[in-house]
DNA sequence: CGAAGGATTTTCT
DNA sequence: GAAAATCCTTCGT
């Protein structure tokens, strides 16, 4: 099943109803245990905070869509597009138990020990699924990465982002959802303070 | 099992 | 120029 209408809502209303969903990627698929919502230009943890950018754009797209982005000099992460077109507001793809695929998800994460690593973790969720940058935009419906929601809410709980740096990271954004004792939800970890660069002085 | 540090490049100020 | 919605390895208990 999937219903653009209820992806046209904010995203913290949207995020539990992506737990128990299943994205079937190139030849993966994988059921979400974990995600985080973003709010926008309310939320100081999102990329829409100060507006719209190249990078954001398509955030403010229609819902339904794919936000991919690059960070950390190495990494790749996966977004849901949520709320009406012209607002921006996501869900963060962090987790989830690959449920079909699971030779190809194996090859694609060399580095798993354990199974239940192969999508712990949102880096490590976009290379089992076979997701790249460049499918940033894509629809979610019709495209190579699609969205199957779930039948029934799944029970979940929610608490504080992980590794979100600055005031987006701390309890007033309890944006963190999750399914209860899921062995693929990966541990919370606070975002770590600056590592000082080198500079002149020490 | 937990903590700590390094890797590496796009993006925006 | 500096930060960034992370991952992996290594070391210690």
């Amino acid at each position: 099943m999937f219903d653009r209408a209820l992806l046209a809502r904010p995203s913290v209303e949207v995020a539990p109803l992506l737990l128990g969903a299943v994205v079937h990627g190139r030849g993966v698929s994988i059921r979400i245990t974990e995600v985080e919502a973003y709010l926008g230009e309310v939320d100081p943890g999102s990329h829409a905070f100060r507006g719209e950018t190249a990078r954001n754009r398509v955030m403010y797209g229609e819902p339904g869509h794919l936000y991919t982005y690059f960070t950390y000099g190495m990494h790749v992460c996966a977004n849901v597009v949520c709320s009406p077109t012209g607002t921006a507001t996501a869900v963060l793809l962090r987790a989830g138990e690959v449920v079909d695929g699971l030779e190809l998800a194996r090859e694609r994460r060399t580095t798993s020990r354990t199974d239940a690593d192969l999508a712990r973790g949102p880096a490590r969720l976009v290379v089992a699924l076979g997701i790249a940058l460049s499918d940033n935009g894509i629809d979610l419906e019709s495209g190579d990465v699609t969205l199957e929601l779930a039948g029934e809410r799944a029970s979940f709980e929610q608490g504080p982002r992980t590794g979100v740096s600055g005031a987006g990271g701390t309890i007033d954004y309890p944006w963190r959802f999750w399914i209860p004792g899921d062995s693929t939800v990966s541990p919370y970890k606070a975002s770590l303070p600056k590592k000082r660069p080198r500079s002149a002085t020490l």
